[in-house]
RNA sequence: GCGGGCGUGGCGGAACUGGUAGACGCAGCGGACUCAAAAUCCGCCGUCCUCACGGAUAUGUCGGUUCGAGUCCGACCGCCCGCACCA
C-alpha cells in the first residue's frame, strides 16, 4: 500500500466513523423532517411499522433499506416527502414476557422500542423521528377509543352474541382472519368454538365497495387484489322458501344454482340450524348427533377428509315448483350455519359434496343439466357430479334451456310466486366477508371505552373522559384477563344513571391500531381530533406502502375498511389508505444441525471447500456439521443473521446495499457470508474510484464515459419508480466498470468528475453514508441527501450509428453497422454487401428480407 | 378440490410491448503485483466439436403459430403460494 506502485494511496473507507458523523450531519440539519404545509408536490413513502418484539432483524433491514431508496429518490426529485416511522406496540408478546419474567408490559414494550430505534438509527434512514408514535401510548389510543364510539354511533359497531374463534393457549378470541388451518396465528393451537357477546365492527356493510374498488387499485400486486376478491367472495343466487310438510314452517335455503331444482333429492341443515335444535328437545338421539358434529367441525383442519354425515330428521318439505313432490330433510355436517341461510338443497348430479351425501344415504340422483356434446338419453352421474354449464334436461319448463337461462327463469318464477303473503324466493347477492370481531380477552391493548350498567346495558364513556387508561399495576400470575380481575379498575358509575357500573374488560384487536397509523402520521401531535381532515386529504392515501405479503388479507382489508368508517364519520375524505403497495420477499438462510440433531446458528460454524464438496464444521469443537435447507430466518431454527453484527463490522451502508442487490425485491432474497462481503468489496471499490476521479490528471476525449454515466442515470430513474433495485445495482456496477476503464485510459478531469459525481448520486438513496463522504471528497458543496437529482442529457443517450445482429433463416450470421436513422432500403443495402452475408448466402438472393429499424435485419432464403 | 404464480449457467438473476439468450453480481480458473499473504488489478468462464477461425446445441418436456419464440397458444411434468365442506 505504501511503495511506489500506488504513488496516491487512499485510506479504506471506515464506515464505523462516517457513518455516525453523516447520522449527526443529517439529524442537525434536519433534513427530514417533513413541513406539513410545504407547497411541493407530496410523496407519503411508509414501511410497515414493526411490532417491537425486542430487536430489529434482516426482515426489517430489507423493508426499510427498500423504503428509503424510495424516500431519499423522490426528495432528490423535489417532491415534499412523508417518511415516518412508529410502533405496532400492543400485543401478546408483552404479557407473555410479563408472565414469564415478571416484567411490566409497558416497561417491557418501551425498552424495546428505545432498542430498536437505536438500531433503525444505526441503519441511516431518512425518517422524521419527530412523528413517532407507538399505539400503546394514552394520546394514541385515546383517538382510537373516540372513533370507536364514533363509529358505534353511526351504526359501524355492534355487540352481540356470536360463535367465537377461541384460542385455549392465549385465552382469547381470535378474527377470522386470524386463524391460519384451523389454528391460532400465534399460537399455532387448535381453534375452539366458543359462544361468546363481542364487539364487531360491520365491515361487511361494506363488502361491495371493498370488492368493487380493488379495480381501481392500480398500484397493487394483482396477487393482493386476487386474495381480497376471494376473501370478500362474492356470490349471486336465490333465496328459496321450502315448506314444511304438515305444519305451516318454512326453510329458507341459499343457493347459486336454482337452474339445477328440478335435481334436488333432499334438503340438508347446519347442526346450529334453529329447526334441528327444536327437534333435538325431545330426540335425545339428534341431540347427540349435533353435539358430534359440533366437535367434529372445528377441531380439524383436514376436513376434506372428514365423511359426510347426515342425520335424517323425518320431516319434509314440498318442492317449490311441484307441491306434490316432497324431499327429506336431513341435518348435515357438512352445512355452515354462518353461510347462507344454514339451510341448503341438495342436487346430487351438480354437486359433488351433495353427490356424496346421496350416495350414502342411498338418494339417487336426476341429472339436469347435459353438457355440451353429451347425449341426454344416456348420460348419466355415478360418483362424479357435472358442475359445469350445458343444456337442461329432466326438468319439466327449463328443458332445452341454457343454465343461465335456466337461472333467470326459476328465479322469475318464484319470485312473482306469493305462499302466505310473502314471495316464494328473492334474488340474494351473498358475500362470505363476515364481520370483523375486535373484543380481545387480553390487557395490553386498547381499552374498549364502554361501561356496563345493569340499568343502562352498554353504554359508551363520555368523550371528554377518554382515554380509558389501562391501569398500571397488574398482575399475571393467573392465565387468563387482568383485567377482568382488577376490581377497582372495573368499578365505575354509569356515566347515564350515575349507579354502580363495571367497565368493559376486552381491549381491541391490536390490528384495530394498525388500521389507522398512516393517518395518524400527518398529524401525530393533535390533541384533540385523531386527525386533521383536511391534512388527511391532503396527504393520503400513501403512496408507496412496501411490506410482507402476510398481510395481503388481515391488516390490508383492515385498513381499508377503516378509511371508509372514518369517512363515514368525518375524520377522512378518502376512502382507500393505499394508492401503491409493494410485498417484498423474505430474508432466508441456510439451516445447520449438529449430529445430536440441533440447530447450529451460523456464527458457530466455518467453512471448508467450494461447491458440491462445501462442508461445515463448528468452530470451537470441530464437530462436522450438515447443512440443511435454505428457510425463513427464525430464532426456533437458529439460522438469523442479527443486523446489528453485520453494521458493526461491516456498516450500514453493506447491509442495505447487499439487501437491495441479487434478488429481484419482491422474491426471497438468500443471505450469505459471500454476498455481504461483494458488497463491502464494492463499498471500498466506489470510495477509491472517486478519490480517483477527484485527482485525475488525464486529458483524453471522454464522451464515452459521459453517455455510460447518463445511460446509467436514465436506468436508475425508470428501475427506481418500479422498485426495481437489484437492476439498479446492476446499471451501478456498469458505471462503475465504466468509471474505472476510463480513469486507467485518462479521460478528462471534465469527464471523470461528472461520471464520480452520477455514480454518487445513483448510489446515494441506497448507501447514503458513502455517498456523502465521496460527495465531500469530491469536493461538493452541502449534503448530497439534500442535492437536487441530476439532470439527465438525453442527446448523450442516442447513438450516430447502431449495429443490428442480422440473422439469415433465423439464425445470427454477422453485424451490420449503420446510422441511426437509416430507412429500410439503406440497412438492407448494407446489409446485403457485407462479405460475411454475401458467403453465408453462397450466391443465393433472399426471398425475404425482413427489416425492423433499430433491432434486427432477417434474411430469408 | 378451487384459485394464482413460477421453471433460464455451479449460484442469485437479466432479457422493454416476440427481435443478438445469459446483462450485473457471487463462486471458480488463469495471470500481474508481493519474500509471502491479504487487498487490488487484468483475462477466461452454458454444453459439445475445433489449435484457432468458426460451427453445432441450449431457457422443465412435447407439439403448434411466426421470417424469428425464454417471451404467444395447447398438452404434460415439477415446484411454490393463497383459500378450503361458502351451497
Amino acid at each position: 500500500m505504501t511503495d511506489s506502485a500506488n504513488p496516491t494511496p487512499i485510506e479504506r473507507y471506515n464506515a464505523k466513523d462516517s457513518e455516525p458523523r453523516w447520522q449527526r450531519a443529517w439529524a442537525e440539519a434536519r433534513l427530514f423532517e417533513t413541513d406539513i404545509s410545504d407547497p411541493r408536490p407530496k410523496y407519503y413513502v411508509l414501511e410497515m411499522f414493526p411490532y417491537p418484539s425486542g430487536r430489529i432483524h434482516m426482515g426489517h433491514v430489507r423493508n426499510y433499506a427498500m423504503g428509503d431508496v424510495v424516500a431519499r429518490y423522490k426528495r432528490a426529485r423535489g417532491f415534499s416527502v412523508l417518511h415516518p416511522m412508529g410502533w405496532d406496540a400492543f400485543g401478546l408478546p408483552a404479557e407473555n414476557a410479563a408472565m414469564e419474567r415478571k416484567v411490566n408490559p409497558r416497561e417491557w414494550t418501551y425498552a424495546n422500542i428505545a432498542t430498536m430505534r437505536d438500531q433503525l438509527q444505526s441503519m441511516g434512514l431518512s425518517l422524521d423521528w419527530s412523528r413517532e408514535i407507538a399505539t400503546c401510548d394514552p394520546d394514541y389510543y385515546k383517538h382510537q377509543q373516540r372513533m370507536f364510539l364514533d363509529f358505534l354511533d353511526k351504526g359501524l359497531v355492534a355487540r352481540r352474541t356470536a360463535k367465537v374463534n377461541w384460542d385455549p393457549v392465549d385465552h382469547t378470541v381470535l378474527a377470522n382472519e386470524q386463524v391460519i388451518d384451523g389454528r391460532g396465528w400465534r399460537s399455532g393451537a387448535l381453534v375452539e368454538q366458543r359462544e361468546l357477546t363481542q364487539w364487531f365492527f360491520r365491515i361487511s356493510d361494506f363488502a361491495q365497495d371493498l370488492l368493487d374498488a380493488l379495480d381501481g387499485l392500480e398500484r397493487w400486486p394483482e396477487k393482493v387484489r386476487l386474495m381480497q376478491r376471494n376473501w370478500i367472495g362474492r356470490s349471486e343466487g336465490l333465496e328459496i322458501r321450502f315448506a314444511v310438510d304438515g305444519s305451516g314452517d318454512k326453510i329458507t335455503v341459499y343457493t347459486t344454482r336454482p337452474d339445477t331444482l328440478f335435481g334436488a333429492r333432499f334438503l340438508a341443515i347446519s347442526a346450529d340450524h334453529p329447526v334441528a335444535a327444536a327437534l333435538a328437545q325431545d330426540r335425545p338421539e339428534l341431540q347427540g348427533f349435533i353435539e358430534e358434529c359440533r366437535r367434529l367441525g372445528t377441531a380439524q383442519a383436514a376436513i376434506d377428509t372428514a365423511e359426510k354425515l347426515g342425520f335424517d330428521t323425518g320431516l319434509k318439505v314440498r318442492h317449490p315448483l311441484d307441491p306434490s313432490w316432497l324431499l327429506p330433510v336431513y341435518v348435515a355436517n357438512f352445512v355452515l350455519m354462518d353461510y347462507g341461510t344454514g339451510a341448503v338443497f341438495g342436487c346430487p348430479a351438480h354437486d359433488q359434496r351433495d353427490l356424496d351425501f346421496a350416495n350414502k344415504y342411498g338418494l339417487g340422483n336426476t341429472p339436469v343439466v347435459c353438457p355440451e356434446g353429451q347425449d341426454p338419453a344416456t348420460f348419466t352421474i355415478t360418483d362424479t357430479a357435472y358442475d359445469g354449464d350445458g343444456r337442461m334436461i329432466n326438468s319439466g319448463f327449463l328443458d332445452g334451456m341454457s343454465t343461465d337461462a335456466a337461472f333467470a327463469a326459476v328465479a322469475d318464477r318464484l319470485e312473482s310466486e306469493t305462499r302466505d303473503g310473502a314471495p316464494v324466493a328473492r334474488r340474494k347477492v351473498q358475500f362470505r366477508l363476515r364481520d370483523w370481531g375486535v373484543s380481545r380477552q387480553r390487557y395490553w391493548g386498547c381499552p374498549i371505552p364502554i361501561v356496563h350498567c345493569d340499568a343502562c346495558g352498554p353504554v359508551p364513556v363520555p368523550v371528554a373522559e377518554l382515554p380509558v387508561k389501562l391501569p398500571e399495576e397488574v398482575s399475571f400470575d393467573q392465565p387468563g384477563n387482568p383485567l377482568e380481575r382488577d376490581h377497582v379498575w372495573r368499578q365505575v358509575p354509569c356515566p347515564r344513571c350515575g349507579a354502580a357500573a363495571r367497565r368493559e374488560t376486552d381491549t381491541m384487536d391490536t390490528f384495530v391500531d394498525s388500521s389507522w397509523y398512516y393517518a395518524r402520521f400527518t398529524n401525530p401531535h393533535l390533541t384533540d381530533a385523531p386527525t386533521d381532515p383536511a391534512t388527511i386529504d391532503r396527504w393520503l392515501p400513501v403512496d408507496q406502502y412496501i411490506g410482507g405479503i402476510e398481510h395481503a388479507i388481515l391488516h390490508l382489508l383492515y385498513s381499508r375498511f377503516f378509511m371508509r368508517a372514518m369517512r363515514e364519520t368525518g375524520w377522512s375524505g378518502v376512502s382507500e389508505p393505499f394508492a401503491g403497495l409493494f410485498t417484498q420477499g423474505m430474508v432466508v438462510h441456510e439451516t445447520y444441525k449438529d449430529a445430536a440433531g440441533a440447530w447450529v446458528p451460523p456464527a458457530e460454524i466455518r467453512f471448508d471447500g467450494t461447491g458440491a464438496e462445501r462442508c461445515a464444521f463448528h468452530v470451537k469443537t470441530d464437530a462436522p456439521i450438515s447443512i440443511g435447507a435454505i428457510e425463513k430466518m427464525s430464532k426456533s431454527k437458529k439460522n438469523v443473521v442479527d443486523p446489528d453484527d453485520i453494521i458493526a463490522s461491516y456498516g450500514a451502508d453493506t447491509a442495505r446495499w447487499f439487501m437491495l442487490s441479487d434478488s429481484p425485491p419482491e422474491r426471497d432474497v438468500i443471505w450469505t457470508e459471500e454476498g455481504v462481503q461483494g458488497a463491502a468489496r464494492f463499498v471500498q471499490r466506489v470510495w477509491r474510484l472517486v478519490n480517483a476521479a477527484a485527482t485525475a490528471q488525464g486529458r483524453a476525449e471522454g464522451t464515452a464515459l459521459r453517455k455510460a454515466a447518463h445511460r446509467a442515470l436514465a436506468a436508475v430513474e425508470e428501475d427506481v419508480e418500479r422498485l426495481r433495485f437489484n437492476r439498479c445495482v446492476a446499471h451501478i456496477y456498469t458505471l462503475a466498470n465504466a468509471l474505472e476503464e476510463a480513469l486507467r485510459a485518462g479521460v478528462s478531469q471534465e469527464a471523470t468528475g461528472e461520471a464520480a459525481g452520477i455514480l454518487v448520486q445513483l448510489i446515494a438513496p441506497m448507501m447514503p453514508h458513502l455517498a456523502e463522504a465521496s460527495w465531500a471528497a469530491l469536493g461538493r458543496d452541502g449534503l448530497v441527501a439534500s442535492a437536487p437529482w441530476p439532470i439527465l442529457n438525453r442527446s448523450l443517450l442516442v447513438e450516430d450509428e447502431i449495429t443490428l445482429p442480422v440473422q439469415i433463416n433465423g439464425k445470427k450470421r454477422a453485424d451490420v453497422t449503420v446510422p441511426r436513422d437509416a430507412d429500410a432500403a439503406a440497412v438492407e443495402a448494407a446489409t446485403l454487401a457485407l462479405e460475411s452475408v454475401q458467403r453465408a448466402l453462397e450466391g443465393k438472393s433472399p426471398r425475404k428480407v425482413i427489416v425492423v429499424p433499430g433491432r434486427i435485419v432477417n434474411l430469408v432464403v
